[in-house]
DNA sequence: GTCTATAAACAGATAGAC
DNA sequence: GTCTATCTGTTTATAGAC
């Protein structure tokens, strides 16, 4: 019935309608109480499915998972692919870091902002601190290529080699300083006598996470000379 | 029988122990499991107690999760106490900018240790990714004073005020570069092809850590002037 | 205080009607 | 594909023996 062959763009049927419903719900509440602490019935009811879709659509809870898993990093790629295209090679060092603190820039309205897209980030959260069968996927689909990019962009602006374990770790550093944000939101709001994370809020963490990144590039090409 | 009248150092009575056992055992699978992932009669087993002891002693899981918070708190309480009692008035900046990077490298410490001590600090994650009626706890009792405590250090080592906005905002960018090495523990150590974070590893996070510290105060140093 | 038995609620998975 | 009824196991909380 709703099935017109259409081969570049095609319909969605029924069925993926609440397959999508599914992923999307599942991905705010594991995201929001942790995978353990979501029922079944809990996702079926927010995606206005019944429960038997969720062992029909995904085996079950954990197949579930990693459908949400996929999903995030499928996303991910589609936003954030084209910027990660860019080849690093001949990248000026001035260039290198500016695309450094714009990437610092995404990320923080990505780990900040409170719906939509923002909900991606404390599922991936969760399965980095409870390893699961979804951490593979998230991992090689997002941390692991986001991660060596930054590496690779640090080499350009500082002349420091990528894969050293110095580049490494302080990516690390650049990377944990945005999310905390999200991790610690409730302390940040309640220390910071906020009731929530707006646009100008967002535009101040964001200044002083790429002033920390310029001040630390500053501070190592110094060193190096 | 075990009650011998010496009013300092109280003597543990057999209730204690049982109490503090399960205390413990609870802390470590709230950490690593979390709280809804964890069965009562896990935590007893752990503790070599029976599950009926919970309820006896706290009231319910809920009153153990409660009873882990206000444990935590005194333990960092008792070992970070004496160093956050030192007045922050009339330190010279240089001074300021040591006690604030030996924070840094202790905080490394705790949140890179595996065993021990370094139960608490995913404990307190959790805590704070999903508030619970234990966060108001561990808020008060080690989010709160720690950050107004880096707060105050940074505004003798800059001048800046440590109250401000961007203060605030920058110390918890401080503190979010050293607890990312736990939350994302496992990447890290897949994305540096470590099996562990031994001593030599935490040092060189250590170093970068307060490498980053003393250049973002240093680049706000000569903003400032 | 410790420990066991049990109650009442809830979980995820499944079979089968439609 | 959707939806419901049901099975099986597990959960926390509780009552009561010791």
């Amino acid at each position: 019935m709703t099935d017109s062959r259409q081969p570049s763009p095609p319909i969605p049927s029924n069925a993926d309608v609440t397959r999508l419903a599914l992923i999307r719900a599942a991905l705010k509440l594991f995201g929001s109480k942790g995978f353990e602490a979501t029922s079944t019935r809990e996702i079926a009811t927010a995606a206005r499915a019944n429960i038997g879709s969720i062992a029909y659509h995904f085996g079950g809870k954990e197949g579930l998972r990693e459908a949400c898993a996929h999903h995030v990093v499928e996303t991910i790629r589609t936003v954030a692919g084209p910027a990660m295209r860019i080849a690093p090679e001949d990248l000026p060092p001035d260039e290198a870091e500016t695309l450094l603190t714009t990437a610092i820039e995404r990320m923080v309205s990505l780990v900040v902002a409170s719906p939509e897209a923002g909900e991606f980030v404390p599922f991936m959260l969760r399965e980095v601190m409870q390893p699961s069968s979804a951490l593979d996927i998230v991992y090689e689909g997002v941390f692991e290529p986001v991660h060596t990019r930054f590496c690779q962009l640090w080499e350009r602006a500082t002349g420091e080699p990528a894969e050293s374990e110095r580049t490494r770790v302080t990516i690390f550093s650049l990377i944990g300083q945005v999310l905390y944000f999200r991790i610690g939101r409730v302390a940040v709001l309640r220390r910071m006598g906020w009731d929530a994370i707006d646009e100008g809020r967002a535009r101040l963490i964001a200044e002083i996470a790429t002033g920390n990144a310029r001040a630390i590039l500053k501070a190592r090409r110094d060193k190096g000379r």
